[in-house]
DNA sequence: GACGAATTTAACCGCACGGTTCATTGTCAG
DNA sequence: CTGACAATGAACCGTGCGGTTAAATTCGTC
């Protein structure tokens, strides 16, 4: 039985443990954020104690920096799913877009995690990169559309990756994060269905025509939808 | 001496201490949230001592709500120095958000508390609301510029006032939101001047180009800038 | 100048909570 | 069986921190 050296040595084996933690860590977390969250809360949680949780991950910022990770590396999985291949330059963008907004939607967690790490100017996110050296996010994607947009002449000249990028996000994560106080102030209508998919599409427009070198070319997208 | 019954009694008057108080813990409030704040840290900050906060402020929640009323306060009156009248719908949007892009920019507390807002779900801004019966914060720029728009028939028929201000909002939040995460990730070169330009001009492009009947018209609009 | 109200200080309290100690149990190698 | 060690539980500890007590000081008023 040497093959088992690592796995189910124990009763309960020491990764499912974890990764239970993890699981309740990461909703505590995004919750309640890092000083907010309280050990014996997560623990209650739990199948196991809060002994077990300083046995695993030493302390409470270790732990935050763990579920972190975790996040970021289920997220980036999920991103990994979407597949562009085939598709022209401004259609695979506008399915970038629509695709970013849902999926966002659907991970308000780690939507809330980052938001906290914001709070904590990334401090946490920038050791983990100085200890890996790699980035845990990447843009493969926005990158290889706007070559293909350039090469056939469909985007304008100064279009940025990043700057795609970071106008995707804008919309995305601001739908997510800000929806309290948004919705506080001026009503929840737009999140609702109906709302949703009126700002999805002014995002998609908004985004497309500051790339697009011919804006006016827009409403062919849209209806190429209906047709 | 009847005229000051309320100011001035005292040595120092109360309230420039309660201004002294709230100043010291906005920007410690902004820094570390609302349960990372230590409010022997805001006392240290100010002239007087933590009894004090106690004695005008109650507790620490308290203290918190009327911290983000008065930031509240001076970020709309900061808004209001912005006026409108006399320009063309369409400039008038331009104007709106590179003003409210520069205004966010110019309070990263602001910014940041409304973020800590969000992690509570608005549950303090909802209090606040249900307190004082009234909206914190209004659209009236956006509404008007939404009818003149559409009274000159160069804006879509749908457009709606209260997306529009979320789609500036979106923009301009995300940018000083989410500064730190996105420079850890992709670096820092969007968040200096020339990047800062270019995001900007971005922006204005892609919410005119969702806004107008005619998005073929926007680049009038930056012409006649450099012109 | 004495009374009462407002303002301030210093010292204190209780306990929640991050983290630890120590002893125990289960598992495997030899 | 036994020694070594990973995994676990219960009980404990130190202190940071939100909040309080009680008494002193300053001021307006009569």
């Amino acid at each position: 039985m040497e093959k088992e050296t690592k796995s189910r040595r124990w009763k309960q084996n020491p990764e499912a443990v974890k990764s239970d933690i993890l699981r309740v860590a990461r909703s505590e977390f995004a919750r309640k954020g890092l000083s907010g969250t309280r050990i014996e809360d997560i623990a209650a949680g739990t199948k196991t104690s809060k002994r077990m949780i300083f046995y695993y991950f030493g302390d409470k910022e270790s732990l935050y920096e763990a579920v972190l990770e975790d996040c970021y590396a289920e997220v980036r999985a999920g991103e990994a799913e979407l597949d562009l291949e085939g598709l022209a330059p401004d259609r695979a963008l506008k399915t970038l877009i629509e695709f970013t907004f849902d999926h966002h939607r659907r991970n308000p967690e780690f939507i809330r995690l980052v938001m906290i790490e914001n709070i904590h100017e990334a401090r946490h996110l920038d050791r983990m990169e100085r200890l890996h050296g790699q980035n845990l996010r990447a843009i493969g994607a926005v990158e290889k559309i706007c070559e293909a947009g350039l090469a056939a002449g469909l985007f304008r000249e100064d279009v940025s990756p990043v700057a795609l990028h970071w106008q995707i996000s804008a919309f995305s994560f601001f739908n997510v994060a800000n929806r309290a106080t948004f919705a506080s102030n001026f009503g929840s209508a737009l999140f609702e269905p109906a709302g949703q998919a009126l700002l999805k599409d002014a995002a998609v427009r908004g985004i497309l025509c500051s790339v697009l070198s011919q804006p006016e070319r827009i409403d062919t997208l849209f209806q190429r939808d209906q047709g």
